[in-house]
DNA sequence: CTTGGGACGCTCT
DNA sequence: TAGAGCGTC
């Protein structure tokens, strides 16, 4: 499992501090965020399907006390423990979205980024972070007795191969009092030129253990999740670390300790031999763990595997691991995909087009949001797909380059490519059905290139837009913002987390410091600044709440965690007493302290476990946090939603995701800035959003929403969102055609397949290959707001048998919906293909929908309601509407 | 209808 | 570089 991954070099094998932060059973904490009432009992979350009350993916630990685990199924689970609240992934597009809980990761990982630029984002709920940097600074200030550990910092901490941290902090400070005393054991087991290191090991990962101490505390406090870490001297050990104490704990794994430790782990735990290679090796050497490995040379590994394997095997099983942690923030590719097994094979053409319209929008949605926060854009597709061929299983995937883009364009690169490499696509003899039925598919877009620097970019769109408003009224211009903003000199992120643990410190001194008291970052001069270590995101939502609802509210960014209390610590004291001593060996006084601080711990951690167990502080504390956390005061019910109306609901976003991407083309024209030339990559884009002002956030925000002159026109508020809407008929028409949309995408689109299958089987035709809907069927199930709407298009769509349908022709068919005749057997895909036309006219087309409003206002009998469902729905909502302006048109006018 | 499915990264050729 | 395939969560 060697890898082409960057490595550090060989002489900081035990240089580095290495940090894992693992949150716990973490789909099932932001679902009791999200669900304050779940909180402290048991909860699983399922991924939804009606089998069997669907598939577990995640499980808290109440429920797992109960024998609750994963791959169960939510009944098995319900058997166990009745009381247990089962939690669905929700369902968009009928297949699991999981992006709540993508957002979620992403919250956590916004602060764990603020504490070292080498972050690693490994999964959605895991991440590394390289905090060597932090705690060599930490080391030189404690030598300068400017930095003192504290036990309280400790107690949830544990290391391997010690009873208790307080043992593991024994040995420390012994060394502390004689740094060669393990010398002759090392000699034995490490390189000469390594010894400086392997001495500093224990009290650097020590240190490294207060860091993560921090690290999740500030995540708790600023997201409310709980979360585990590892701290070791690289990824790998750092990931063994971060599982041996769960959850909300930390483990240290010394150096001195992973022989012993692989001595009695199974090779396969180690990430990178889980899976078949771990076998092969296990077979090969004939081994079972970890520790059996060191037996072999080098070269007898790299022999009997590869060279590189070999040597990676080798250093591995010495605890030896160089692989980097690569600062990695955002996903390099977006991708999502479906399996069609059994019955429910793609069989014929319209059924394939479908699908892949259903995997291109949300591509197409990601794409969106994905542009909005990274401001990227995919220059690459690819499709991948599972073929049944002559009964076997054939996968392919095949790619294309991406210029622009949008959903349509998706299913047609898609739909090309399968074709293209497909020997016969088409069944000979029809027009639609597939020669080779489809078990698998997938798109997924990558190679992303920044379109130009975010800043830049957005403060063209404001020029642009403010140019427009100059227009229209002319007698009082608008300023056009300043395009090149002073820059300010460049903040690296080494001085920002100087500066943070300065501040640290300096708050640690200050006797009134409360110990949750909010502190702002001194060094950063303004209250924006400070926020703008907030994730671009989260302040652009921020920005969207304050402008929607006009009332700020200010949002303390909390940078430390709870100060330590200088003079209480033991290694404060201590190196006081060596400085004193100057070089003196040790003193009496040394075992007495050493004594004293293990005590300490033993009591702190004696009762903080107590309190861990009864679960009252930390629960009243996870509520206040959550209460504060970009809440504004709503409830997080209300949060979440307000999040999602935020990101997909509000006028202005929708408005302003569509007009970037469609401004794009305009964008490219502009002349490439310097920023623009080099490399994309996403550490680029970080810096980027952490060094720009304040200024373009505001005209970025200015840009989303559109400035509706609220100084000409009274607004109100809307009820769903919560935006400011004139208060004038157009506007409030159009914003309500908005939501419309949305909730036509949400709960249309599954129920009116649903009804159109049962409107087939009252026809007999033979079972559509289409995936069954699992949502339950008739009207109960469908919103007041659409009800009327779906059943009407159920009307139109789900043809009624006539008599005189059946031609000339035994095999054919006449569709009731285009009078076309079609073969009997391709009857259910053909129908299928109408619904898919259907739904994607009724999605992409809403401004066709607006202005169609004006025309079927005046004359709408019943049977134009049919003929045009369209038609129908927006009479629904618009009875009051005289003529509309879409969304977009509105923006682009600009009042 | 299945021992989770999907999403993502990486590696080898 | 493309495509196949693996590994991990």
């Amino acid at each position: 499992m060697a890898s082409a991954r960057i490595h550090v070099s060989m002489q900081s094998k035990y240089d580095r501090v290495v940090l894992l932060v693992d949150m716990d059973c973490f789909f099932c904490q932001v679902e009791e965020k999200q669900h304050p009432e779940y909180r402290n009992r048991p909860l699983a979350v399922v991924q939804y399907n009606p089998w069997r009350g669907g598939g577990i993916i995640a499980v808290n630990y109440a429920a797992r006390a109960k024998g609750v685990t994963r791959h169960m199924r939510g009944d098995e689970a319900k058997d166990l423990c009745p009381e247990i609240v089962l939690c669905q992934v929700p369902n968009i597009r009928e297949k699991a979205d999981t992006s709540k809980y993508r957002d979620a990761g992403k919250e956590v990982a916004n602060v764990l980024q603020r504490f070292t630029k080498l972050l690693e984002r490994a999964s959605v709920d895991e991440a590394y972070l390289d905090i060597t940097e932090t705690v060599n600074h930490r080391m030189q200030q404690m030598q300068s007795g400017a930095f003192a550990l504290q036990p309280q910092e400790l107690v949830n901490t544990f290391a391997v191969g010690y009873p208790n941290i307080g043992d593991f902090v024994n040995k420390i400070t012994n060394r502390f009092a004689n740094p060669y005393m393990d010398d002759e054991r090392f000699q034995m087991s490490y390189d000469q030129n390594d010894l400086p290191a392997v001495r500093q090991s224990d009290i650097r990962l020590l240190i490294g253990a207060s860091v993560a101490g921090e690290v999740r505390a500030a995540v708790k406090k600023e997201t409310g999740y709980e979360c585990s870490a590892g701290i070791a001297h690289n990824k790998i050990l750092a990931k063994l670390a971060a599982g041996m104490n769960k959850p909300n704990k930390q483990t240290i794994l010394p150096l001195a300790e992973t022989a012993s430790f692989f001595d009695s782990l199974p090779v396969g735990k180690i990430k990178g031999l889980g899976g078949k290679f771990g076998e092969v090796v296990c077979e090969t050497l004939g081994i079972k763990f970890m520790g059996q490995v060191v037996k072999f040379t080098e070269v007898e590994l790299q022999r009997k595997f590869d060279e590189k394997n070999g040597t990676w095997l080798f250093n591995i099983s010495r605890g030896i691991d160089m692989e980097a942690v690569t600062p990695r923030f955002y996903s390099k590719s977006i991708g999502c995909c479906q399996k069609f097994p059994g019955r429910n094979n793609i069989t014929g053409l319209k059924t394939l087009q479908h699908w892949l319209g259903e995997l291109s929008s949300e591509i197409n949605d990601r794409l969106e949001k994905d542009f909005i926060e990274n401001n990227r854009r995919a220059k690459q597709m690819v499709v991948q797909y599972v073929q049944d061929i002559d009964g076997e299983e054939v996968a392919s995937s095949r790619s294309t380059a991406l210029k622009d883009y949008d959903q349509e364009s998706i299913v047609r690169f898609s739909l090309d490519l399968i074709k293209a490499n497909t020997k016969t696509f088409l069944r000979p003899g029809s027009e639609s059905a597939l020669n080779n039925a489809i078990k698998f598919l997938g798109i997924s877009v990558g190679k992303f290139e920044t379109v130009s620097s975010a800043q830049n970019k957005l403060q063209e769109m404001f020029a642009n837009q403010a140019a427009k408003k100059r227009r229209i009224s002319a007698e009082e211009p608008v300023q056009p913002p300043k395009v090149n903003m002073e820059k300010k000199p460049k903040q690296t992120e080494e001085f920002k987390m100087k500066s943070f643990f300065a501040n640290y410190l300096q708050v640690a001194k200050k006797e009134d410091a409360k110990p949750d008291g909010f502190s702002v970052d001194p060094q950063a001069a303004t209250p924006a600044e400070a926020t703008s270590k907030n994730s671009f995101k989260e302040d652009y939502k921020q920005k969207l709440h304050v402008t929607a609802r006009t009332e700020a509210v200010d949002e303390e960014t909390v940078l430390t965690s709870t100060p330590p209390e200088f003079k209480k610590s033991f290694f404060s004291q201590y190196l006081k007493q060596q400085k004193s001593n100057q070089g003196s060996s040790i003193s009496g006084e040394d075992s007495l302290d050493v004594q004293g601080l293990a005590e300490e711990l033993d009591a702190i951690e004696a009762g903080n476990s107590k309190d861990f167990d009864e679960d009252t502080e930390e629960e009243t504390d996870t509520t206040s946090d959550i209460q504060m956390s970009k809440s504004e005061g709503l409830p997080p019910d209300a949060v979440q939603k307000k999040d999602q109306n935020t990101l997909n609901d509000s006028t202005g976003n929708e408005v302003y995701t569509k007009t970037g991407i469609k401004n794009s083309a305009q964008l490219e024209l502009l002349p490439l800035t310097e920023d623009e030339l080099k490399p994309s990559t996403s550490k680029r884009k970080f810096d980027e959003i952490e060094n720009s002002g304040s200024n373009y956030k505001e005209s970025y925000v200015e840009f989303a929403v559109p400035n509706l002159r609220t100084d000409l026109l009274p607004t109100i508020k809307c009820d769903q969102c919560g935006a400011n809407i004139p208060d004038e008929a157009k506007s409030l028409q159009t914003h309500r055609d908005h939501h419309f949309a949305q909730e036509l995408s949400r709960t249309l689109r599954s129920n009116e397949r649903e009804e159109r299958m049962q409107g087939l089987k009252k026809v007999s035709l033979k079972p559509t290959p289409l995936k069954k809907s699992k949502k339950t069927t008739g009207s109960g199930s469908i919103s007041n707001n659409t009800a009327p709407l779906t059943n009407s298009i159920t009307k139109f769509l789900s043809a009624k048998p006539t008599q005189e349908q059946a031609s000339s022709d035994p095999h054919m068919q006449q569709c009731t919906e285009c009078k076309a005749f079609i073969k009997s057997v391709d009857m259910p895909e053909h129908l299928d293909y109408h619904v898919a036309k259907n739904l994607q006219r009724k999605l992409n087309q809403q401004d066709l929908r607006t202005r169609n409003a004006a025309l079927s206002k005046e004359k709408t009998s019943p049977a134009q309601q049919k003929k045009q469902s369209q038609k129908k729905l927006n009479s629904t909502i618009s009875a009051s509407s005289s003529g509309s302006k879409t969304i977009a048109q509105f923006f682009s006018q600009s009042n």
